[in-house]
DNA sequence: CTCGTTCCCGGCATCGTTTGCGTAATATTT
DNA sequence: AAATATTACGCAAACGATGCCGGGAACGAG
């Protein structure tokens, strides 16, 4: 119905029978201009609704004012809330948001990656998918010379800022916490074995046994994929053996939640034959049943501080002399799926 | 470091000793060129890693291929779910999305839709905050063209394609099932009253008290808004009379949360002093404690189905003659919230 | 040999905005 | 009053890509 044509830098040039440039330079603040002139222009473009074309800018400056991220699935607490503190961040600096999920696919990743960059963004915020082992991908976008910042799953191969929360710490504390409780024979269900965080989780639980003098086992450490078959097959695992553990770290919200259902399907109750801990900031937890132990994250910081990160690299001329890796404190909500009750 | 030059259409143009119109044509398939010097200079695009660059597009074509989203909180099941279902149709179609929380005020909605038109996006999907009550934001947008599709919380003031859920029948169906499971002294605890779902989840609550010959109390009907401390007075308000209730059905799935939490804090136990039914389609739903009797609504569906009409709206060359408004199936999940114990 | 046709390709304008440069008009200096 | 300095604006190019128009070359027909 309507025209669809918004108003640009000439209707109003046209109307005040000036030129581009003139109602351009009383716009955007430059200085050859007279104050009477700017006046009168500003009162037309405001009178006229004029808004200047972001696209006209980036296709001009070559900045979108655009920044990507990619995680593996937004319809995931830790995502969303992440994504809910760079989108804060961004917005607040004039940056727009662009999200992709990998699905926890390295072909997505890759592919989303080629969208992104097809797409002249300004810079990109990734936690790299279950699946990825090669970052080739991400060296190519250094290469490109496109700003890039890491969460949660990070790389070492790749130079670039990264924001991490204290993962050894944070299973540390978790083993420690069901070693106190009196558990004794602790297992772990983790993700990918490559993963950074899967890394330093297993460290921080090894280290845990460890200093109270317990065994790692290894048939006591399993890594499963994300989806239903494998953690049920991870679970039923610890199992099998003639000793059974009494106990289990979760690397993760959803392997936490799997547990849970196989512990159920194996009629196995938490915390009385199976004590539980998990890595979540689910507002949930507390109503689940059992309420649920966990290891909890400062997602919406760590979105923010992500986003403050990458617009600084953006908005830098130079590149930094050497890039930093922020390390946040997780904090161990205790419910009621670790307590030993028969202490 | 690098030259953060993407190479465009006059590299290839110059290193072929050609002009730039002819690549074009080359590459986007038009009919006046030699097939072998398409050939060749395809062949030479493709060497170059050339990728044509969207954003000149969109200034020439003025469609930018992105389309906004609006949702009140996207670290929020329903609306992260049916983001996703939007994401997969836009991607697919060559749509990148642009999200923006309203974070249910009036006001953040206003300015979004402010900041999505001055970036020229194609389309806005958008379900409207629990405060909105005044819709001239969105008259705007339907005067300047701009095509809009609305789900979950509609308006009837606002012509446009529509995605919603059957919630008349959706409350019906929750409120039937307590009854049925012996309880009659059915509650009703909701978001703001202007709002669509609100009412028509009200009647279906009314009307299958009704046609079971039951009361319709007033006093039974609280409205709130998100925060806790809103659930909080609503929930206790519901008690304070002499008739208490003994179920209650709840419009939304932070409302059934918040009443969980109000109902453990004022000691009465679910499903045996009140049952509860909620809105809600959290896998988490089973492991609560108890787990959540809720009405299902298939999110990632509504958004695909957003995405779909939004698209068609923004292709389709003239105004579409009516427009729709998809009502999609709920589904109650029986789970131990709303059993009767002691029947 | 000339004219017309067809085939390929280049020139130019365009999308909306910014910016360097040129210049006319005004202001300042001597 | 003349020379210079300053002001305030217009012109044109550029960002990357497209598409209309026009033109040169090759060719066939008369």
């Amino acid at each position: 119905m309507d025209d669809q044509h918004s108003v640009t830098i000439k209707d109003i040039a046209q109307r005040l029978k000036l030129s581009p440039s003139t109602v351009s330079r009383a716009l955007r603040g430059g200085t050859e201009i007279r104050e009477e002139t700017r006046r009168l222009i500003q009162e037309v473009a405001r009178e006229m609704h004029y808004s200047p074309n972001p696209i006209a800018l980036s296709l001009k400056e070559k900045k979108s004012k655009i920044i990507g991220v990619i995680v593996p699935e937004i319809a995931n607490n830790f995502c969303s809330a992440t994504i809910a503190g760079i989108e804060e961040v961004a917005y607040s600096r004039g940056y727009h948001v662009i999200i992709f999920q990998s699905h926890e696919l390295y072909e997505r990743e890759v592919t989303s990656i080629q969208l992104l960059t097809s797409r002249r963004i300004d810079g990109l915020i990734l936690t790299i998918s279950n699946e990825t082992r090669n970052y080739d991908h991400l060296q190519a976008l250094r290469g490109k010379g496109i700003p890039l910042v890491m969460f949660d799953r990070v790389c070492e191969e790749i130079k670039t800022h990264k924001v991490v929360v204290n993962d050894y710490q944070g299973a540390f504390d978790a083993t420690c916490h069901l070693i106190r409780e009196g558990f004794t024979r602790i297992a772990h269900v983790a993700i990918a074995p490559y993963l950074s965080i899967t890394q330093n989780r297993l460290k921080g639980y090894e280290e845990a046994l460890r200093s109270h003098h317990l065994p790692v086992k290894k048939n006591w450490i399993v890594h499963c994929d994300f989806d239903a078959m494998s953690i049920e097959k991870a679970v039923r695992q610890l199992f099998e053996g003639s000793e059974r553990p009494d106990a289990i770290v979760a690397s993760t919200e959803r392997l936490a939640i799997g547990c849970i259902k196989v512990l159920r399907e194996m009629k196995l109750r938490i915390p009385m034959d199976v004590a539980l801990v998990g890595f979540s900031d689910n507002p949930l937890n507390k109503f689940m049943a059992p309420s649920l132990t966990a290891v909890q994250q400062p997602t919406f910081d760590i979105g923010q501080k992500s986003a403050e990160l990458l617009i600084e690299l953006i908005e830098s001329k130079t590149p930094p002399k050497n890039y930093r890796t922020i390390e946040m404190k997780t904090t161990l909500d205790i419910q009621d799926s670790s307590r030993n009750l028969t202490g």
